[in-house]
DNA sequence: CGTTAGCACTCAATAGCATCGAGTGCTAAT
DNA sequence: ATTAGCACTCGATGCTATTGAGTGCTAACG
C-alpha cells in the first residue's frame, strides 16, 4: 500500500511524463507547486517507487519514468477524470448530428471525431451484425448464369453476393425462389439464416425447383460473411507525431498492425463492456506493447453492440480519453438507438 | 543527343543506383563488366552528363545519382522490358484465379498482388460506374419514416442509401414506385439516371403519388454518389523498408496523402491510357516529388475502364514493373470482360 | 586527339576526447 | 523524519583529427 506522499509523487510524475515525454527528476518535482518537499526527500520517494515497481530509470543518472504497473496505479486510483470541455462537446455533436441517414456513415463519422479531438489513433467497431433480422431478400440476374443474391437487414445495411445460377433455372423460377424465401426468412436473426435455410425453406423450395441444391449451396456461401463487424480506423498517421515513434522501424510494425484487419479486431473485441483500459504490455499484441487501448462499449437495450477505442502511446492522456469515449458511447448508444426501433 | 558512350554510362549509372541507393562513382562504373574504361574517362563523361541534367550531385566529392531527366531518358529510350518470371506469372494469374465472383474482389485482389510482387505500393481504380447501367431498382420500408434504395448495375454493383419517407406514403404505394422506376429506368446509364428520373419518370410518379417531390429529392439525392471510382491501396507501408523513406517526417507526409482518397484519385485518373510513367517532380503533388508512378489501364471493347498503378521511390525497378503492369492489366480486360458481357 | 595516369582537393562520415549538466545515492547534520 | 551537501554516473554536446571515397584538372601517352 501505498502511502500519501507516495501517491502524490507517483501522479506528479506521471502527469509530467504524460506532458513532455522525458523522464522526470525528483528536482522538478520538488519545485511544482503544492510539494512541500526537498529534492532530496522525492528522490528516496523514488527510489522505493522504483524498487515496488511503480517507475523505471532509462539509465543511472537519468529521471523516472513510469513503469506500465505506475500507468495502471495512476488508472486505477489517482486519476481525476477531464470534464469534456463545452467545445469539444459542440464539435462533437456537431459533426454527429449532421443529418446522417447512413449508419455507416455515423460509424466512419465518431472515428474521425474522435482522432481529431485527441490526435491519438481510434478504432471503431461497427454494431455486430449477427443481431440483425433479415428485412428483405432479393435475387437479381444479371446474365444467363449469375445473379446478385441482396440482403437487407432491420438496420438498412445491405449485404450483397454475387452467386452463379445452376443451368436451368430461368428468371421465373428466380421470381419464385425469392417470394419464397421472403416470406419464409424475413425476421430470422441473420445468425440462425443458414440453418433455416436447410431447415424450413429446402424442402418446399425443392418442390418447385430443379437443381436447387446448388443454388442452395451458392447461397449458403454467400450467407457465410465473416465479417460480422466492420471495423473503421482513423488517425493513424498521428502515432508518427508522437515521439517515441520517431524510429521508423516501429512505425512498420505498429502500421503493419493497423492493415492486419483480423488481428486488430480480435484485440479489440477481446475487451468487455463498459469502458476499458489496456497499459503497455497489458496488451496481447507485441506492435502495441509501449501503447495503451482504451475501449467503450456502446449498446441497445443494455446489450452491447460495438466498440469505440483509443490507441495511443502509454504516455496517454488518460482521463481526456476516458471521458471523451464515455461521452461519445453514450451518445452513440442513443443516436444508433433508432435504427434498432 | 547523347554518344553511345554517354548512353551505356547513364545507363550504368541508373541501373546501379537503384540496386544500391548510393551516389555511384566512377569506379566502380569502370571496374563493370563490359566497361572498357578507366575511371578518368568515365568522370569526364559523367560531368558531361551533369552539365546536360541528366545526373546530380549530392556533394562534390560524392558520386552522381540520375535526376529525374535522367530517369526520363532511361526509362524512354535505355530500359529493356524485364520479362516476367514464369514463377510470377504463376503466381499472379494463381491468385486471379482463384474463382472470384465478385468484381470487388478482383480489383482488390489485382492491388495486393501488385504490392506483393513488386514491394511498393498498388493503387488501383475501380471500373468508372457512369458507364454502368441500371439493371435492377428496389426500395426497402425499414419503419415508417425510413427505406433503403438499391441500385444494382449492369456488372453486379450495388449501391444503397437510406432515404426518408414522406409522410402519407405508405407501402403499397412504394411498391408502385418502384415498380414505375424499374419499367421505366431499367438499362439506362448511371449517368443518365438522374436527369432521366426527372424528365420521363417525375410525371407518370406523379400521377400516382401524392408528395412525390419530396420522394423525388431523396432519390435524387441517393444517386448523386460522387464515387464513381472506387480506390485500393495496398501495400502502403512498404515504402516504409525504402532507405529514402528513413526519416520518419517523410513517411508522414506520404501515408497523409494516402488517406487523401479524392486527391489521390485526381492524381492518378490524370494518367492517359496505355502505361504512363510520372517520375520524381514531374508529378503534381509535392508529396510524392521523390517518387514515380507508373499507371496502366484496364478496359473493355477498346474503351478504358479503371487504372492499376505502381508508386515507388524515383528510384525504382521500372523494367520489372511496366511489365508486370502490363501484363496484369491485360489479364484484368479479359477477366473483367465477362462483367461486361 | 582521345584516353589515361597522377595528384591535389573536397567533404561527409567516423572516432576520440573533453566538457557539461541533469540526475542519482549516500551520509551526516538539523 | 527531513534535508543539505557531495561524490559519482552517464548521456548529450561540441571540438578536432583522421579517413576515404570521390572529384576536377593537367600533363603525358599511343
Amino acid at each position: 500500500m501505498l502511502t500519501e506522499r507516495q501517491r502524490m509523487i507517483l501522479n506528479a510524475i506521471v502527469d509530467d511524463y504524460i506532458r513532455s515525454a522525458e523522464p522526470i527528476g525528483s528536482r522538478s518535482i520538488s519545485k511544482r507547486g503544492g510539494v512541500g518537499f526537498s529534492p532530496a526527500t522525492i528522490r528516496n520517494e523514488m527510489a522505493d517507487l522504483e524498487e515496488l515497481g511503480y517507475l523505471e530509470q532509462p539509465h543511472t543518472s537519468a529521471g523516472r519514468v513510469p513503469s506500465t504497473k505506475g500507468y495502471r496505479y495512476y488508472v486505477d486510483h489517482l486519476l481525476k477524470l477531464g470534464e469534456v470541455s463545452e467545445q469539444e462537446l459542440n464539435r462533437m455533436r456537431g459533426f454527429l448530428a449532421d443529418q446522417m441517414n447512413q449508419m455507416e456513415q455515423v460509424i466512419q463519422h465518431a472515428a474521425m471525431i474522435l482522432s481529431n479531438l485527441t490526435n491519438y489513433t481510434s478504432i471503431v467497431l461497427g454494431p455486430e451484425m449477427f443481431s440483425n433480422s433479415l428485412k428483405h431478400f432479393q435475387l437479381v440476374p444479371l446474365n444467363q448464369d449469375t445473379a446478385v443474391a441482396i440482403i437487407v437487414t432491420n438496420t438498412g445495411h445491405v449485404e450483397n453476393r454475387t452467386v452463379s445460377i445452376p443451368v436451368g433455372i430461368d428468371i421465373s423460377e428466380m421470381e419464385k425462389i425469392t417470394r419464397i424465401l421472403n416470406t419464409k426468412l424475413v425476421g430470422v436473426p441473420l445468425s440462425r439464416l443458414r440453418s433455416r435455410l436447410y431447415s424450413e425453406v429446402g424442402e418446399e423450395l425443392g418442390r418447385y425447383v430443379e437443381h436447387c441444391e446448388q443454388l442452395m449451396g451458392a447461397l449458403d456461401e454467400a450467407l457465410a460473411s465473416d465479417n460480422e463487424h466492420r471495423m473503421f480506423l482513423s488517425g493513424t498517421t498521428n502515432m508518427l507525431t508522437q515521439p517515441e515513434f520517431k524510429d521508423v522501424e516501429k512505425v512498420k510494425t505498429l502500421l503493419d498492425l493497423f492493415d492486419e484487419t483480423p488481428t486488430l479486431m480480435k484485440l479489440v473485441s477481446s475487451h468487455p463492456d463498459g469502458i476499458q483500459v489496456r497499459i503497455g504490455t497489458e496488451n496481447d499484441h507485441e506492435a502495441i506493447n509501449n501503447c495503451s487501448l482504451i475501449t467503450a462499449t456502446y449498446s441497445f437495450e443494455g446489450k452491447s453492440l460495438g466498440m469505440i477505442g483509443i490507441l495511443g502511446p502509454t504516455r496517454m492522456e488518460y482521463g481526456k480519453v476516458i471521458s471523451l469515449l464515455d461521452v461519445l458511447s453514450k451518445d452513440m448508444t442513443v443516436l444508433l438507438g433508432k435504427w434498432y426501433k
